[in-house]
RNA sequence: GCCCCCGUAGCUCAAUGGACAGAGCAGCGGCCUUCUAAGCCGUUGGUUGUGGGUUCGAGUCCCGCCGGGGGCGCCA
């Protein structure tokens, strides 16, 4: 609110120099109120002299000068002073009634606090996980999971109207469906004794034995005959929805739910594929060539032509995949949202260009790739599940360190950058762990109130407490970061990176930490007490708000297990 | 060969183009009769891989090179 508000004044004051005569320019750039990294620099800091100063043909200095002259009359209420320094930065203090303004906002937004109207109730649409129901949800499904929900969580904090969806890959001529339903048939019939060889390129975790043996258990022996075909595509269907389900489950107790679970297998069924490639075809951006159907996609900067329909008939995954990219944007969405591991990078140039020989504007869709991650045991790289072969499970992983741990450290870092995750670490009950360093502040704040109850200190009304006395180092540093909420929730959303939301986590308990030991709250004279009472409060509903936000629990209280 | 991501303190990583590049861990030294020490304070540690360029200002943007990871299918 503060930002917005000094943002507004700035702006006020640079027309108002322009009508004064005191400075010209044309149009009013973009420009950002800041936190300086030195508490000496002012509370905010805004950047726009320097960024007028071609246009004003005058040196940033003086532009400073002549935005400072003329900032608005109420800029009084909050600004104590406002100094030039630097190459040209307006640098702003504010009056220390400010920090008891920011409580007072927080308290009266409760646990809205941090909502913006930034998204309008724009219509965001999120697609991630969209894993193949050929096997378990695996550690790179996870970040995805987590990346996807908690930015979708975030675009909900920033007033979009959001849907999650999952794309389920069961397209029913596909070679990997039929590969896996194969799979799950062989182990079915070396179940019932008979001689069976898995396919080449089969799944051979043990979580196909454990289908098989479902099956088994459900139908007994009433696919050992019968047509070969009708029994594939029975198991093909048996096969893929209890992967489903499995994957549903994992996703649920992860903490995401999905507002719709999209089969590409539908968009066969609705013709949507083939009007799709019609439309391609219409638009002259699909060939014949080899008696395969080519897109164009070279028309928009992909780097080769690629097949939407084999010479065989059958088409590909690609044409799939643009009839549901189609069919998005057919919707109405006004941003479309997909994550996408770092293997598939090379998809997007095809799948913009695809959209934009369609006609649609490719900017709408953002294609964000995330990183591998990688599992470590201490200093020993973990690389084989016992379930699912090669791959590591999501389950695996969620029931050895728990959901807030994982989701945590999911978040830790930008999805460029490839993860590695320290199950040993992860577990670690101890400083070392950063999610329970976070937990940890709120777990202390509640502790705080429920010894103020035990006493009978009642909690103070904001409306009748002077907050002006929060004048203490530590408690206008914590007053600052807790400031910040819906600033990061903003870039966040703007930046697509909700990993900065950890890291604002951390920060606020590294803040309250700070003030929790330098400031006593509990038997500090009574008009103190009262303020930082409140204080610990509001600090309490940010902490709350961003842990809700990342899908990690707020706990009330914590017991260390005695480790020795 | 082409494409994507990364390269910042011993390690893992931050830093919407802004001021003196910051945290955690590891190391060293301190702080529990008072609201939870899963905490706090102090301290050591840097040519932001490298060479150019753009800019009032570059870790950040552009180009080249070096190193690490991933991808380049009529698989999904």
């Amino acid at each position: 609110m503060i930002r917005q508000q000094l943002a507004e004044w700035v702006g006020q004051a640079a027309r108002a120099a322009r009508e004064a005569g005191a400075l010209e320019f044309e149009t009013l750039p973009e420009f950002d109120i800041e936190t300086p990294r030195n508490p000496q620099f002012g509370d905010f800091a805004a950047n726009l002299a320097m960024l007028l100063a071609r246009q004003a043909r005058r040196n940033p200095r003086e532009v400073a000068e002549a935005i400072c002259q003329h900032l608005p009359a109420e800029s009084n209420a909050w600004v104590e002073r406002v100094e030039v320094a630097g190459a040209g930065f307006l640098n702003f203090y504010l009056k220390p009634n400010w920090a008891g303004e920011v409580v007072r906002h927080i308290l009266e937004q409760g646990a809205r606090y941090g909502s913006l109207t930034l998204g309008a109730g724009k219509r965001v649409l999120i697609e991630f996980v969209s894993a193949n129901p050929t096997g378990p949800l695996t550690l790179g499904h996870g970040r995805n999971a987590a990346v996807g929900d908690t930015l979708a969580r975030l675009y909900e904090a920033a007033g979009y109207t959001v849907e999650r969806e999952f794309y389920i890959n069961d397209g029913e001529n596909s070679t990997q469906i039929r590969n896996f339903a194969l799979s799950v048939l062989t182990r079915y019939r070396q179940l019932l004794g008979e001689p069976a060889e898995m396919p080449e390129d089969g799944y051979h975790g043990e979580y196909v034995k454990e289908i098989a043996q479902s099956i088994r258990e459900q139908h007994g022996d009433d696919f050992a005959q019968g047509d070969p075909e009708t029994v594939l595509k029975r198991f093909e269907q048996i096969a893929k929805q209890q992967m489903l389900q499995e994957q549903a489950r994992d996703l649920e107790d992860f903490g995401v739910r999905f507002d719709r679970w999209l089969s590409e297998q539908s968009l066969y069924d609705a013709s949507k594929v083939q009007k799709t490639l019609n439309a391609l075809r219409e638009r002259g951006y699909a060939y014949e060539h080899e008696g395969a159907l080519w897109l164009k996609s070279i028309a928009f900067g992909d780097e080769k032509d690629r097949v939407l329909v084999r010479a065989n008939g059958m088409p590909t995954y690609l044409a799939a995949d643009v009839a549901y990219h189609r069919d998005k944007y057919e919707r109405g969405y006004d941003l479309i949202i997909d994550l996408w591991g770092a293997d598939h990078h090379g998809y997007v140039a095809r799948m913009k260009a695809a959209m934009a020989a369609l006609g649609y504007d490719p900017n709408r869709l953002h294609i964000l790739i995330y990183q591998l991650v990688n599992l470590f045991r201490g200093a020993e790289p973990v690389r084989m599940s016992k379930r699912a072969g090669e791959f590591i499970t999501l389950r695996e992983v969620m029931d050895e360190i728990g959901v807030d741990a994982l989701r945590f450290f999911y978040l830790l870092r930008s999805h460029d950058s490839t993860l590695d995750i320290d199950i040993e670490l992860a577990k670690e009950q101890s400083e070392k762990n950063p999610v329970f360093y976070v937990q940890y502040a709120h777990a202390r704040i509640c502790s705080i109130e429920r010894t103020a109850a035990e006493r009978g200190v009642a909690m103070p009304d904001p409306a009748a407490t002077d907050l002006s006395v929060l004048t203490h180092e530590a408690e206008i540093a914590l007053v600052k970061k807790l400031a910040d909420l819906p600033d990061e929730i903003a870039l966040a959303v703007q930046h697509d990176a909700p990993h900065r939301l950890t890291a604002y986590a951390l920060d606020v308990a590294r803040a309250f930490h700070g003030f929790y030991t330098e400031c006593r709250v509990l038997g500090a004279e009574p008009a103190l007490q009262a303020a930082r009472l409140l204080l610990t409060q509001a600090t309490r509903l940010t902490l709350a708000r961003a842990l809700s936000l990342l899908g990690v629990s707020a706990p009330q209280r914590m017991e260390r297990e005695e480790t020795v």
